[in-house]
DNA sequence: CGACGTGTTGATCTCTCTCAATTAGAGTGG
DNA sequence: CCACTCTAATTGAGAGAGATCAACACGTCG
């Protein structure tokens, strides 16, 4: 994959961010320090890892997780492309979640300061962080609610509908309906608190319902109405724009 | 209560939080808006309230939580003096999640804007308050592992532990070993997302072996390393000396 | 071809929930 | 001072959602 400038960054051509002044995206590009990409089921940072740098997912599927010491594992949350990743970790000394590529990722690499920068420089950047890291530990809420108190059944809606939702946004050209989904049922009942079997036998039950279908890697929401019904959902989820690095 | 100027604030004294150029205590005390009190059990932000304007928690204790439609709760973190109330919310449109006096309560308002004033005049504040936002988000996502991961005794076991060592850090002349302990079982059923009766038996449980004591509202950890062991605990869980404000 | 990862399904087990009842303390009004 | 009410804690019994165990199917890959 080619360096490509953060100028041309395909992603700001997308409804979903927020356009940007020329000033911002050359201070930006002044602070990369170069890209990298990692294959699928690769870790980008470890669990207590003290020295990673600073990552934008400019590319590809992640996740934030933590495991127990007996290897019990729990998705925190999903990470996409404009995500930042390792942000928590140059804030306190040691990382306390590890991040893995869920499909083959590309990443936008800068320098250790790069946070310090961006708020000493340009307030409304460091703001706009501020905003980011907000906007994601909302996304760790409802999983929190989700896993505390929604039904397995309630749970897979929420995720599904939620998943879509993102993927959508990220993908606009997504034809015929369905969106990429790189996740295994392993990552679903990791994310959701529940074991794979479980999670294999709800997917099944709201499959055969005709709620949805799963194929190829693609999602598609063939009833998403009647899904919402079974989500318990909270508000109507719609996500507002929000600001690109 | 009468009102307390920055300057005094009684928290800058304690171990737990970094000391503060004069400078940005005199920014502070500027935007600060006044000081309330509430009840325990008040609400202080409604869910999806949208002109809630920014508090600091400087007595008492708190927390924050979501309700689906048909009454379950989920708590989502516990807020201690010095904590932020409503920055989630200066952030979107909507807070998607309210927060709720747990003892009463002594709160600092600040302006709508102080966010922005903070990030834009003394960008190192802004800095602390990324920080203080991620660090709050380490906190949710350890109860996204314990609710997803944990059986209902390894979760209180966490819960405890977490508790006494934030109380402890706050309250470093707790006498005897207790540190004030506000929450009823309901609380705890609602942060570990476990039914009341449930949390109740497995409280017993553990009191019963002698691993704690709740009395009077204190809290004694009466085997410390028994519960730790019962806890299967992640890190050391040692916070780091934090900004205040 | 065999090994492996992923998905699927059935049978059992158990942790946790729900329902129900009791106790104790704090407050309130007569 | 005493009934009355309310909230929080407690305990037992039965029910159920989800976990665990075990097999098998299917595709990919060396």
């Amino acid at each position: 994959m080619k360096e490509v400038s953060c100028k041309d960054c395909p992603l700001r051509t997308l409804q979903l961010f927020m356009p940007h002044a020329d000033d911002d995206v050359v201070l930006i590009q002044s602070l990369k320090r170069g890209q990298v990409g990692l294959g699928a089921g690769q870790d980008i940072i470890h669990e207590g890892q003290t020295d990673a740098p600073l990552y934008t997912l400019w590319s590809g599927w992640a996740f934030r997780y933590k495991t127990l010491t007996d290897g019990r594992r729990q998705i925190l949350n999903f990470l996409l492309p404009g995500d930042f990743i390792g942000v928590q970790q140059k804030m306190s000394d040691a990382l306390s979640h590890g991040v893995q590529a869920l499909s083959d990722v590309q990443l936008c690499v800068f320098s250790r300061d790069t946070l310090w920068q961006l708020h000493r420089t340009m307030p409304h950047m460091g703001f706009n962080l501020t905003w980011l890291i907000a906007q994601e530990q909302s996304l760790v809420d409802d999983g929190l609610l989700s896993v505390g108190r929604r039904s397995a059944e309630e749970r897979v809606a929420v995720l599904l509908i939620l998943l879509f939702k993102r993927a959508a946004a990220m993908f606009p050209d997504a034809g015929a309906g369905g969106v990429p989904f790189p996740l295994t049922q392993q990552h679903v009942a990791d994310a959701l608190g529940l074991s794979l079997v479980h999670t294999n036998k709800t997917l099944r039950k709201l499959e055969r319902r005709g709620l949805h279908r799963i194929e190829n890697g693609l999602l598609f929401l063939k009833d998403s109405t009647a899904l919402a019904r079974t989500a318990a959902l909270y508000g109507d989820g719609k996500p507002p724009q929000r600001p690109l690095v």
